[in-house]
DNA sequence: GCCAACGTTGGC
DNA sequence: GCCAACGTTGGC
């Protein structure tokens, strides 16, 4: 089993948007970054998953998901009506893939970003390295443990 | 809202 | 294949 952090705008889709859907489950769409994409690819089913708010008052990670579904098309790049349309992604060559996720965990409070920065072992996390733009990340098992051990 | 960092595009 | 221009990300 991985372990992988994703990155979301929580005024698009939050942690408690995946909760209050009927499955808890959520289709990971929308990526439109070729390293992101590759993670993706290599994701398994039941690998976990760091679930981060960006771009928004509070960054940081909110809890903890699962893979649900493996990468399959992301047909999103397809639909011209999609914010995520990309014309350049086609049925027969599709360039964009993405994984369902679910819901496995709500933390009871935010591990933010400026907290994350102060941990030295985090220190080689690529999310705390400055101009880290990418939206999904592979975690190792000792960042992980040093991440929830925040919680404690 | 600003702006640094970074990925992508496209002309050459 | 280089690289300037451009668009996007995301912290602050």
């Amino acid at each position: 089993m991985r372990l992988w952090l994703m990155k979301s705008e929580p005024d698009v889709f939050s942690i408690d948007d995946l909760m209050q859907r009927p499955t808890q489950t959520e289709p990971w769409e929308g990526v439109r970054n070729y390293q992101a994409r590759n993670f993706m690819r290599e994701m398994q089913l039941d690998d976990r998953v760091f679930f981060y708010h960006s771009n928004c008052k509070e960054a940081g990670i909110v809890g903890v998901m699962n893979i649900v579904k493996n990468a399959y098309v992301d047909d999103s790049a397809q639909d011209s009506n999609s914010p995520y349309y990309d014309p350049k992604s086609t049925i027969e060559n599709p360039r964009w893939w993405r994984v369902d996720v679910g819901f496995v965990e709500k933390f009871s409070r935010v591990i933010t970003l400026r907290e994350l920065k102060e941990i030295s072992a985090l220190a080689d996390f690529q999310l705390v390295q400055r101009g880290n733009r990418l939206s999904i990340l592979p975690v190792t098992q000792m960042q992980w443990e040093n991440i929830l051990n925040q919680l404690t």
